[in-house]
DNA sequence: CTAAATTTGATGTACGTAAATCAGAAATTC
DNA sequence: GAATTTCTGATTTACGTACATCAAATTTAG
């Protein structure tokens, strides 16, 4: 049997109040006694029993998803984890609220951070849109006492507890090595389509890609970015412009949402010739293009994973417990046609 | 605040000692009376308190780890991760034991399995030496009442509640693909090495792989497998040996463990000719020669994933509650230099 | 209609921890 | 050395559920 509260007042000769003082840094307990019941702690290898802890504080965790209004599949994806979570959230001691904020709009994302340090929830999860602004309201968070994590999109250089995403980077270099290696030495042009270079995860994946093409494929030119903005019929009008001025294009790298446009442009031109293409974000449509062979393959983070990493996180940090570090790493999911879940 | 044992009492007009009878079906309740009272739990959406209830019970969760005593990286690795998983055991009220049997050895198992009959345990994890001789004693177990789940390798046709490990025929499939894509187009010979035809995962492996090879690449041909055992020194000989007979060979394929003599004899070639080489499990000696080259990409199941993933769905079998099943679907990864965690 | 059997209610204890109260002991101050 | 102040102990209640016991009510059998 494992040890419990009375074994340690036991072992360390002083009373149940005492240690309960002590285990809940309580005042009233002089240094000496605090040290001696500590020691008993650390002795007998006593855990606490975080089950029974919170039945007696009938504790639950009021927690805040800040998710961005974008109208595209991957954040309706994330959106319905969310939601996913709230419905188990009674079963699992949380409270968890959803915020929706304008996307690409730091200043309405400061507005509602700043509100939910007055209401002091007891973790909050956000997209981040990076910017300073952003980044010194979550600061202002963390340093009043919130646990703060990012989802999908990180806040470098500020506070923020955990970052529960993939890294965009690798993620850049990975489409690349995949997108060279398919097209196997051919020569030719690379079209890059984004959704704004404003936010922090499509510019790091396009550093990633740019870079690698540079070091190991330099027969391939990587185009200027087409910023589609995520919307299907933007990306699919300036793809389809760009597919036609310039035959030299032989590879295609879609590293934002709105991949719907993308591939209407590509089945368009299918007649003329063969395209390697490499996307981001496993949704109907791009499984659809994958399996008939538009695209080639699909990098994907798995949205439920993420929310569900950033609640455990939250959590554990509320509980001042620790996490098992790699259950809570997002990976980076390449789907070829053949391992599709 | 969620319902209570005593609000359904009250909703149902019932005592709480009625209500208990219900939920945890002790006799003495007259049907009408219980329908009432269930009725009552669905109306209230009453859900138990699993936390509050094991407390009550004072119960743990005997599982028993069964694990092949394989001299490879990836069982080493997984043995790692049962012994986690075993450190972690007394927070989350399991009490985990692990039993190592001889590898390749059915009757081995089946003895484990049936002296764990009598023990029983409130799970079983193990991995499936692929026989009929296992199966039955699995269906044996399942019938009497142990929730048996398999990692890694399954024991398809069996009564096992749940297989956490991958789809071996989609890796097979996806490592043909990566490689054939690779290739680029080129003609040649493909070499395999196995460990053994006699384990399902890997028979699985090599008819993905084949049948897709035949399927999309047909300038590709695949050679007789080689059995090298998982052992790095009967690997070593026969891939040298093939590579030294046939110059035709321009790619590879590693569907089993032991990739370590795999990697040697690839480098005494390295100087006379390039190959493309796919191999399974990510391992010190697999991510180095990646990142040298050697490799072109791995194949690889999250061993801690497997090992988590299968105590807590026989936990949750042994609390009749419901897992989230995405949450429990072991993914196929595929790393390449750049996106290695 | 009575006796026996069955069903239901009332109540208490337990699980391991949190949190509060109050009394008593020790340390500190003057 | 007395009066405070600070610490410590003892005890109780609570969280939501499980489980046991005994009495009372109800149903069923004879």
């Amino acid at each position: 049997m494992r040890p419990t509260v009375h074994d340690i007042a036991a072992a360390a000769g002083v009373s149940l109040a005492t240690v309960d003082r002590v285990l809940n840094q309580r005042p009233g307990v002089r240094g000496v006694t605090r040290d001696k019941v500590e020691a008993a702690i650390r002795e007998i290898g006593y855990v606490r029993d975080v089950a029974a802890a919170n039945l007696a504080k009938g504790r639950t965790y009021p927690l805040v998803f800040i998710v961005p209004a974008s109208d595209n599949s991957f954040m309706h994806g994330l959106n319905a984890e969310v939601r996913a979570a709230v419905a188990r959230s009674p079963v699992e001691r949380t409270d968890i609220r959803t915020v929706e904020v304008p996307a690409f709009d730091p200043a309405a994302l400061v507005a509602v951070l700043d509100q939910l340090g007055e209401e002091r929830p007891a973790g909050i999860a956000l997209v981040a849109t990076d910017s300073p602004d952003v980044r010194e309201a979550v600061d202002r968070l963390v340093q009043s006492g919130i646990p703060v994590v990012t989802v999908v999109s990180d806040l470098t250089g500020s506070l923020r507890y955990h970052y529960a995403g993939v890294d965009n980077i690798a993620a850049g270099r990975t489409a690349a090595r995949l997108l060279g290696r398919f097209l196997g030495g051919a020569k030719g042009d690379i079209a890059v389509l984004a959704g704004s270079m404003l936010v922090r995860d499509h510019r790091e994946r396009l550093e990633g890609f740019a870079s690698l093409i540079a070091e190991e494929f330099p027969d391939l030119t990587v185009l200027p970015v087409i910023e589609g903005r995520d919307d299907p019929d933007m990306a699919h009008m300036l793809v389809a412009d760009a597919l036609a001025k310039r035959d030299a294009i032989i590879g295609v790298y879609s590293l934002g949402a709105g991949n719907r446009g993308l591939i209407r442009a590509l089945k368009d031109k299918a007649a003329d010739r063969r395209l390697t293409v490499v996307a981001h974000e496993l949704t109907a449509h791009t499984r659809a293009a994958l399996l008939d062979g538009t695209i080639d393959a699909i990098l994907n983070q798995d949205a439920g994973h993420e929310v569900r990493s950033a609640i455990r996180v939250l959590k554990a940090k509320a509980d001042g417990l620790s996490v098992i570090d790699a259950q809570e790493r997002i990976r980076l999911d390449i789907f070829l046609k053949d391992n599709l879940p």
